[in-house]
DNA sequence: AATTGTGAACCTCTTCACAGCT
DNA sequence: AGCTGTGAAGAGGTTCACAATT
């Protein structure tokens, strides 16, 4: 197996990085032991040569001849990604869609751990849910500065955003997940990714009318 | 306004047209009536060209030496991605996750109508969740032959992931946000957006790592 | 003076195709 | 024979730079 030197990876390749785990972990469940480029490309609307490129800006995993040994490709994976070490999670707004994070018990299959959650709401502060005590969000420069927190994870409502916002900014946070649909742009110090449901859907919108346009031209 | 022939538009445009009209939104709301592609590229980590690129795929919108009104942008994009239409949208699965999708109150300021939800929880089905009435999952085709349901929103936990797909593509629907990390991958009846939380936190282990070698790189 | 819209240049990502290994 | 790994070719996306317009 050899070393690459770094270089950047694109954000399509990382996605699909993250993909190829999730296949590989159904396959692993299934009991398969090696799978081919071919097969998994055939499982998730890729070209075989695009999963192999994509390896192969981190090294060399696979047998000639044979294809990839399912475990040691996650292994593989998880290495690439850092998969390896834990890494803390909080979770920032304790409404219904934060409650429900905070309640995901197969997170504790992955390498995330919830650590902290945090709202403005009194009659919330304080209390636990799923185990995890909430705290006033006036507090998460002190808390996270106790618990190492790498990520945040941002489910509050939209008019509170940009005061949340500059709260997680000047805490000792490394990055930031935000389910709101207010786009954030993080800075040198906070790696932003946004995950808007609604942005979602309307992309959907979009290439559902795209379809029915090209459907109507062949028809 | 100059009409362009069709042409296959990225993802990735696809992606920041929905930003901007989150942006956009944001800018309508704080009573700023026009923005240049200079200014709006500076709120999103994108480049101006981008943006300008990015619009010349559907016409042009903007007046020179002036910029674009920011309401008539935000009708061009609604325009381009069909969000003047209203779309029926089902949740499948009822858990914590699909509750607090039902409960989302601000769905409705957006061109998305909540009308049905699903679950095989017989304690669930016949209730009322935010006014939407649980149905059980077998009657799935049945209800969205009913009601015209354009987009099913997958929220039920990954081991009847399979189960629940195989009647969803069954069911007259076009398309599936999944949030589940079971990779699907439509056919050419229905159109599948996979939107994994874990996923995501991945895909920022990696990018954390990746600043962490960089920024001791430079020393 | 400011800003758009756009062809051309540039760069990045994907696919091809095949040498080389099992 | 089958499959990987990869350089090269091809396709696609981004940035540049400037003419056109207000």
């Amino acid at each position: 197996m050899k070393k690459k030197k770094s270089q950047t990876i694109s954000e399509s390749t990382l996605k699909r990085l993250a993909d190829y785990l999730c296949v590989l972990r159904y396959l692993d469940d299934q009991g398969m032991e090696t799978v081919s480029s071919s097969v998994l490309s055939s499982m998730m609307n890729i070209t075989d040569s695009q999963i192999r490129k994509d390896l192969s800006y981190f090294g060399s995993f696979g047998k000639k001849g044979v294809g990839y040994n399912v475990k040691a490709f996650i292994e593989a994976i998880e290495k690439i990604m850092n998969l390896n070490e834990k890494h803390n999670v909080c979770i920032v707004g304790v409404g219904r869609l934060g409650s429900a994070l905070l309640n995901y018990k197969r997170i504790k299959e992955t390498p995330f751990n919830i650590v902290a959650a945090f709202d403005n709401d009194k009659k919330k502060i304080g209390k636990k849910i799923g185990n995890i005590t909430v705290h006033n969000i006036e507090s998460i420069d002190e808390v996270c500065g106790n618990i190492k927190c790498e990520i945040a994870v941002l489910t509050v409502p939209s008019y509170v955003v940009h005061d949340v916002y500059a709260r997680i900014v000047k805490a000792p946070i490394a990055s930031l997940l935000n389910f709101t649909p207010i786009i954030l742009t993080g800075n040198d110090d906070l790696l932003v990714r946004n995950m808007d449901f609604v942005s979602e859907l309307k992309i959907i919108s979009y290439l559902l009318k795209e379809k029915d346009n090209a459907d109507k031209g062949k028809g």
